[in-house]
RNA sequence: GGCCCGUUCGUCUAGGGGUUAGGACGGCAGAUUUUCAUUCUGUUAACAGGGGUUCGAUUCCCCUACGGGCUACCA
């Protein structure tokens, strides 16, 4: 017990490392970005490191760009590294290819300690042993109980072994898992797990190809790095066992790290965790970015083209397993990194929400300023001859019916072309025998008018329903329908101020095209 | 099959031995608005089931069910 305590004050005592490792097989989707998002913000709660490493020891499925993928999309999220493949760092290389010369000395090292052996069976030999017991139903695993009926430096003499390895003959180096003991793994966000290590089987370490497997790799990485927080998915739970037997192994039980392991994202129609293929079939972007694939071309969209906007995905992200445990749900970067924790973390699985994302995006969206939205959308617009204090005034008027900067963009095409084509179901609706004489008439009235301006429209709109006894209803629905082409929208009589007088006119003129062409 | 993790409104979740089980999204209704959207108000809806422990359990324990993960010389 007092041993225990001792070493978990040395633990919290040392500085915050932790790491996104991720392989490079394809685009990471939200899931894996949520892992690297709340790795940054642990490590910058308690002002530590956030390391990126790539762990591409499987070179079959090494697909080139994803890579860049992952640091283009860290970064458009607003987050950094502060080591790692693209950037160095002290402990570089951080590609674990590049790595390669580092991991057979531990894997000798086990050996020589007796934590592992050489074996010599082929994939072929294994697959049949695994056929053999499936088709009995039962498992087989190359474990503790199976071991010594193989292939290996265990059931081999020395010389026998030694002859083996000289001949060059193909080997892979295994783990020799401890008899029967009850592993232990205090998680941060799930508690004491124990497994029973007769459960595990002897994983390989090293693979016949020289490269070592994950497994390997990452326990000497993330000695060798520092890492103080091993912040990873929930998939990784079962193998974690198994790292902290490494750790013991090699000698490194005290400065192993601490273990968290993340709820998964899962699919929001049926079962099973999201995954990269499940592209764009879900209805909703399960990656960041827009990502083509190099080999099949297919193409897969991202939050960023979508149109959501990096701080409001931020926040959906960090809300996807994780709350403050107070009522605020909206959080710019530096408010999360105050307000995160790994506590606050939760267990099961969380299923993405369209409609609470888009809301999201929505809030964003509105607490932006005229201005800020002009300078992303300013070379978007169709040309016109408008001010900017015009353009923004047009920015004003549409972002509330808006969730996306894109919204404001299409909605807005009246106050640059007027419409050639009338909104089906109001002119059904709304456009009566007399509409045609009321907008003639308010033509008139307009015309007589030199202030422009929203609310003088707006009174002489007023004064002239007053005089010839009608309601908003009879002369609204159908002037509105000849300025924009539409039943509803803005408020007219500001739409009118920035259109102008003579546009205004001109658009009231052509009461005779509403009958000819109609659109839904 | 085995091992491990999980289970509160439809969804994301708060809470936790004694609560009217709270919030958000969505839905619905109403108010505001010339219309639409915004905004505001109200409303809808949940502790998987069964056993314990306890004066009392949704909360703690066990079992079952269900969901998920892992079970590769992939990560």
């Amino acid at each position: 017990m007092f041993n225990i305590f001792e070493s978990h004050s040395k633990k919290m005592q040392r500085k915050v490392r932790v790491r996104y490792a991720p392989s490079p097989t394809g685009p990471q989707h939200i899931g894996g970005i949520r892992t690297a998002l709340y790795n940054y913000l642990f490590a910058k709660k308690h002002g530590g490191d956030f390391i990126l490493r790539i762990e591409d020891t499987d070179q079959g499925r090494y697909v080139p760009g994803a890579e860049q993928y992952l640091i283009d999309s860290v970064n458009w999220c607003g987050f950094e590294f502060n080591e790692g493949v693209h950037i160095g760092g002290p402990h570089a290389p951080y590609r674990q290819s590049e790595r390669k010369h580092i991991y057979k000395q531990y894997a000798d090292q086990l050996i020589a300690s007796g934590n592992a052996y050489y074996a010599f069976d082929s994939n072929e030999v294994v697959e049949a042993k695994r056929k053999e017991a499936e088709a009995e139903k039962k498992n087989w695993q190359y474990d503790q109980f199976t071991r010594m009926r193989m292939c290996n430096s265990l059931t081999l003499t020395d010389t026998e072994t030694a002859q083996k390895l000289s001949e060059n003959s193909s080997y892979a180096i295994r783990f020799k898992t401890p008899i029967a003991e009850d592993v232990v793994i205090n998680d941060l966000i799930r508690g004491r797990v124990v497994v029973n290590s007769k459960q595990l089987d002897d994983k390989v370490l090293f693979k016949s190809d020289g490269m070592p497997t994950y497994h390997l790799a990452n326990v000497v990485d993330d000695y060798l790095m520092q890492i103080s927080h091993v912040i990873r998915g929930e998939e990784w739970l079962p193998s974690a066992p198994l790292h902290v037997l490494l750790y013991k192994a090699l000698g490194w039980e005290d400065a192993m790290p601490e273990f968290a392991h993340l709820p998964l994202l899962l699919k929001p129609d049926g079962n099973g965790k999201l995954s990269k293929r499940d592209g764009d079939r879900l209805g909703f972007p399960v990656f960041p970015l827009n990502w083509t694939d190099p080999k099949t071309g297919e193409e897969s969209s991202g939050y960023r083209e979508a149109g959501y906007f990096p701080d409001a995905f931020l926040n959906i992200l960090a809300f996807l397993g994780w709350n403050p445990g107070t009522e605020q749900e909206l959080f710019s970067m530096d408010e999360l990194v105050q307000a995160f924790s790994l506590d606050k973390v939760s267990k099961s699985g969380a299923k993405f929400s369209l409609d609470k994302a888009r809301w999201f995006n929505q809030q964003y969206l509105q607490k932006k300023s005229a201005s800020q939205l002009l300078a992303l959308l300013k070379a978007q617009f169709p040309s016109n001859d408008l001010s900017d204090a015009q353009l923004e005034k047009i920015i004003d008027l549409l972002k509330p019916r808006s969730v996306f900067a894109k919204d404001i963009l299409s909605a807005s095409d009246y106050f640059f072309t007027a419409p050639s084509l009338y909104d089906t179901k109001t002119v059904e609706k709304k456009w009566k025998e007399n509409s045609p004489q009321i907008v003639q008439e308010l033509q008139e009235v307009f015309a007589a008018e030199s202030d422009f301006s929203a609310a003088n429209l707006e009174a002489t709109f007023k004064a002239y329903l007053e005089e010839k006894q009608l309601g908003f209803g009879a002369a609204m629905p159908p002037l509105r329908l000849m300025i924009t082409g539409f039943g509803e929208g803005p408020s007219l009589f500001d739409v009118m101020e920035i259109l102008g007088k003579e546009e205004c006119l001109e658009r009231m003129e052509k009461v005779e095209a509403i009958k000819i062409a109609t659109k839904n």
